[in-house]
DNA sequence: CAGCATCCCTCGCGATACTG
DNA sequence: CAGTATCGCGAGGGATGCTG
């Protein structure tokens, strides 16, 4: 899933079901390149949307589109447009956007350290039941 | 995805690339059921494996053994054998599992201020590009 | 009680292409 | 430059059933 959750939370709210406070915070970010945007938008500030293609070389066009509409419909993010030769869009955090930050950081942190420690065992890309409890 | 990162995620440890901290710790719990897993076992302890299903009355047997035998996988639950008139398996968090609460805390903790935010402004279930910046 | 295999359907998401 | 529509594949995950 990535991007199940947020259809679930969103069935279950309409139904009057507020008991999913977690799986709605993941539903916030879950879904192909949406950590990477919000973490690019929150500490590098505003990009536009071709800016971003190239950050996420391995985004689809249509996909990146997508995410971003719904980054917008969830409130994460703001979309403005930029006259010129050509229109250009420009992506920007939202105050609630920001306020989700922390926790992308504290997942940033948290994964950079147990890489550090599975790296340094030598378990390359053993994930597993090594023995690092 | 729900759960497609995960195995993103692992490919791109394969090939020597960790560039993927926040993904890293996306995938750990991403994934149906998960969260609540994680969750349950962090704030009430061990659990055996029948008492998940009726903690969690909406999974389906099979995605339970799956998800608890992936997450024994990534190192975060333990999963023991407990003998009697019927095997029962008992689950509970690791260390590693432990270190991983305060980031699913924050995420229901965000989570719950913004649905009660929604709630008051009588935005029931429209997580949109409601006027909350 | 718990794990695993099979069948099947849905949906995320990539590739491609058309529009303003 | 950016958004959206169409097609297609592959993976997540439900239902059911067998095994120890």
């Amino acid at each position: 899933m990535t991007d199940t959750v947020r259809k679930l939370v969103r069935q279950r709210l309409k139904n009057g079901d507020y008991t999913c406070r977690k799986e709605f915070t993941l539903a916030m970010f879950s879904g192909k390149w949406k950590v990477n945007i919000i973490y690019h938008l929150g500490h590098e500030g505003t990009y536009y949307f071709y800016q971003l293609q190239t950050l996420l070389p391995n985004a689809s066009h249509k996909e990146l589109a997508k995410k971003l509409k719904e980054l917008v419909a969830d409130g994460l993010i703001s979309r403005e447009e930029e006259d010129g030769p050509r229109i250009k869009m420009a992506y920007s955090l939202t105050p609630l956007g920001e306020s989700l930050l922390p926790i992308i950081d504290s997942m940033y942190d948290w994964g950079e350290q147990r890489l550090q420690e599975l790296h340094m065992n030598n378990v390359p890309f053993n994930l597993g039941p090594v023995k690092n409890d």
